[in-house]
DNA sequence: CGGGTTTAAGAACGGTCGTTCTTGACTGAA
DNA sequence: TTCAGTCAAGAACGACCGTTCTTAAACCCG
């Protein structure tokens, strides 16, 4: 009973993704999100709460949708120079790349909940890189260590240049170093 | 003549680039400018014009006693451990640790002038990487390339992931990269 | 000591912030 | 066809936003 829903909720998600990745948690308002999800103001609060419950949501969409389907993907490459490739390619540049990046720098400080969502993002991201180097993953919820976290960070820093210069990350160089660093390995990695 | 003014003004821009830092540009308010700085409303718009002429003046502040000097202190690293155990040092995790990583994610994308700054601080980071490295630095203007570009992006990320976690990069990570990754290098550096 | 000038102090501006409330439209069931 | 329940529509709330204005205080100079 009751009146049907005008919007589908997970497409609002999505959009409220776009405008948080683009503008930032404080950088977006609540009239932005009304707009540009096409929810009236009413409906908003009555699903989410907040706008901090919706920019919850928007990032814990991004999570499942973007960033552990990506790692999952990074984590099939059969060598580091794969891996690196993928890592380039799955930047769509869609609407809400950056977002882990945007939460990590400008909510994860002040948010402990934002926190331990970009932790589990970039976990994965580390999980998938240690998979194909056949080394251990760094240990949960510790910082980044070894060789993997490492990587992982040079691919976020790659892309945090992209954000700020507004290119895409730069294949060429990426590869480049993929080659260099294969040759350190003690074997070949995955050598089933 | 006229009435001498009750503040420093390089110690307003220091204490502003703390707030900015910790809070980001739109997380902070006029209000906590004024109470932060122990400026006044009025002077602090008759010195810096906007909120956004302190930022930008913030940011500058940051890049000339913070980053610059950084990438001087990097440069004078004669191998590459050196280097990135200097980089980790580095860390203060003062008030303003982060500024330019913020800077990048949150303001860069919308603000050009940000950007640019921000850029100068990213460049001059590559540079110092180079010349340890003994290579050519990344194009001016252009993104990071090269493995001066990827180094200097890794020590990025890892600064990201300490910002969100609220932790101190982990030193032995980056050590021990440097390490497998001197092995690398077709001669050592710096042959002279 | 009395102008001239610069800053400090703080109230006040219109606008926008996140949030809530009121009213009417639409639904399935009685 | 009435009822109870859910959603849409939009006005409205107090609080805060960045910015400006007015007035008093502190200095140099003559």
């Amino acid at each position: 009973m009751g009146r049907p829903r005008a919007f589908d909720e997970d497409e609002a998600v999505r959009a409220a993704s776009g405008l948080f990745a683009a503008q930032g948690y404080e950088g977006t308002s609540v009239d932005d999100l009304v707009n540009g999800l096409g929810v009236h103001r009413g409906s908003l609060y009555k699903v989410f709460g907040s706008k901090r419950g919706l920019y919850l949501a928007a990032l814990r969409r991004h999570l499942d949708q973007e960033v552990l389907p990506t790692a999952a993907a990074l984590a099939t490459a059969t060598d580091l120079a794969g891996l690196l490739t993928r890592a380039v390619a799955a930047y769509d540049g869609g609407p809400a790349a950056g977002f882990l990046l945007l939460a990590a720098a400008e909510r994860a400080p002040a948010d402990p909940e934002v926190a331990a969502l970009v932790e589990e993002g970039l976990a994965a991201l580390d999980t998938a890189v240690a998979a194909v180097l056949g080394t251990a993953a760094a240990p949960p919820g510790g910082p980044a260590d070894g060789l993997a976290g490492i990587l992982g960070a040079a691919v976020l820093g790659l892309r945090l240049r992209a954000r700020a210069a507004g290119t895409p990350p730069p294949a060429e160089a990426v590869l480049g170093f993929a080659g260099r660093l294969a040759a350190t390995l003690p074997q070949p990695p995955r050598p089933a």
